[in-house]
DNA sequence: GTTTCGAGTCGAATCGATTCGAAGACGTCC
DNA sequence: GGACGTCTTCGAATCGATTCGACTCGAAAC
């Protein structure tokens, strides 16, 4: 029945007691509302949006600045309302992504927990014209961006540092391609043109102010704690002349693992080493607040929504920058 | 044209030319596949399950356990492949879950990220009838559940305390409520009958052990950092007569609160006091390994999704209860 | 030469809600 | 009484893939 459907989206004019014929009828045969695949294939509307992560779950989720956004995100879209559908892709099996998607009735796509590099799904998305964004990667020209100026804020954190009066600077990045592996940043990976994917550019703002061969290491796996306890170990484990009296790193959850690592060598932070992280998540189990370069993951994410929203309302956005604050915290103070 | 869903499909019987020439007029027009959601509507599947969060996301995914759950239960829904959307359920506004649910196609739901108590959801869903599954929360009947004994878990850490010769001995808990607020457990909260909601049932298993008298705190906020420490401090900082010997905590997150809080009043970890926890998640940022009770998260979810799986294939799975496995680590000892 | 068989193709019905336009009921005004 | 309007209701078409059954045609069997 057509007048069905109009009692329950409550739209057309019906009589009252149509109405309530029609919710009788509903009642006695067990019906719980309109079926929303039929609903859905009307009006070519899924209500759900495509939520890309790369790697394993567990170690994409271990990131608190990824959770922030999606929280922001969450948050946006819960009154639309719309739902996140998780797609994993394991790394290494990039390609296989596409038959996971292909099935999918997806509004949208979000990259927000996903490494540097092509991701093949792109193309995909691209070519059954769902709209996708992002917080910096990929940097494909049809993906709609919240970013920020990766650079410019590599710098000011190292300017931070340099005013601080430290001369021996470390930095600690995050993979600056999805193939690197853990150790010494070789040169051939730090591409100027790529300053919008975020491990790059914050290294190259770095490099703006301590010079080209400040020395740079990088994880092997992203924004973790080991990673960044292993990277602390090799940079910190040296003789003292060496050691450096600062270390700049990518992300605040490395900071913790360098911090731990310097505690772990007897070294005391901040009086015998200055740390900086970046994103300004909160990590309560650590005993210090970071100076950090703080990000409003959970503000991001609630803009990146606030995009998705308008672009399914028919406008369409465009990329925008956001502003960063640097936060100083606990953890910098003057060389010994 | 039919012929297109067999070529597609790759099902019916289609002569090697006509699969071509439907193959070119396909990429002519641009068309990139079956429409998902034409698709879905014919087979009645929409190849999503949902899983419910409740609280904010942020929150929910501060707790390492479900983030294991969720993993495993994402490998195994990779392969089928099967999407899994996310549902926020915001504390204290359970009710609005239901119009967010109601224009969701899903083929299954996962309660795995919820607290104790009723859910308006299970009604709703159990109406339309979607098959449900949780790892213990909510305890309807009509959900397929992978569960733990509590209570026996409850009883095998506490002996394990006991057996190291802890007399003064305090207990802290998730909440047992949903409305349950930090501070001393009140007796009309502790219910035999629910021994199956892992808070209620891990204390009953405690005071098996260390009888009904011994000393319970509960968090406000379910499996938190803070929490723990917050409810460390209030255990800890009295004279040292008062002072328990040990704490059997009712997670991982928990424990490590409660850790950093005894260290925070200069006590040593397991030497003045043993802490044990729940669950056996890494937490690589804590110099201890936790004696805890091993539930292998992501084995849970993996078992979760083989069942939401087989319930999908058309057979109808029952509950199960999993073994739980006491991993004695550096956090126990006997008492000064 | 006729029948039988099977591979390949296509038309039509189906899934269930939505929407457009037509038709019916009823009242008012000339 | 007939023309015209408004308020409701309903039939039919639509969204796009899938599937069942019917149909065609050529080859093999008798």
């Amino acid at each position: 029945m057509s007048t069905a459907s109009l009692v329950f989206s409550g739209k057309g004019p019906v009589a009252e007691a149509t109405g309530d014929r029609v919710r009788a009828a509903a009642s006695e045969l067990g019906f719980t509302g309109p079926n929303p695949l039929a609903s859905s294939l009307r009006h070519g509307r899924s209500g759900a949006i495509g939520v890309l992560v790369e790697g394993r779950l567990r170690m994409a989720f271990r990131d608190p600045f990824a959770i922030a956004v999606l929280d922001g995100l969450a948050e946006v879209l819960e009154a639309v309302p719309t739902g996140m559908l998780l797609i994993g892709q394991p790394a290494g099996t990039s390609e296989s992504v596409i038959p996971q998607l292909a099935p999918l009735a997806l509004d949208a796509v979000v990259f927000s927990l996903c490494g540097p590099g092509d991701n093949p799904a792109v193309e995909h998305l691209a070519a059954r014209g769902i709209p996708m964004f992002s917080t910096g990667v990929p940097g494909d020209r049809r993906i709609t961006q919240v970013r920020i100026d990766e650079r410019a804020a590599g710098v000011a954190v190292a300017e931070h540092i340099r005013e601080l009066g430290h001369r021996r600077v470390a930095h600690v990045a995050m993979p600056l391609l999805p193939t690197s592996t853990a150790g010494p940043v070789p040169d051939a990976e730090v591409r100027p043109g790529e300053a919008n994917v975020p491990s790059v550019g914050r290294l190259l703002g770095f490099r703006d102010v301590f010079g080209p061969d400040a020395p740079a290491v990088q994880t092997g796996d992203g924004s973790s704690f080991e990673g960044g306890r292993i990277a602390g170990r090799a940079l910190l484990d040296v003789p003292e002349q060496e050691r450096p009296t600062a270390i700049v790193t990518q992300s605040d959850v490395i900071a913790a693992g360098v911090i731990v690592a310097a505690e772990e060598l007897g070294l005391r932070v901040p009086d015998d080493l200055s740390v900086t992280g970046f994103d300004g998540v909160d990590l309560p189990w650590l005993p210090h607040r970071i100076t950090t370069m703080d990000q409003q993951g959970r503000e991001k994410g609630r803009l990146l929504g606030t995009l998705v929203r308008r672009r399914l309302d028919g406008t369409r956005p465009r990329s925008v920058t956001q502003p960063v604050l640097l936060r100083v915290g606990t953890t910098t103070a003057p060389p010994p």
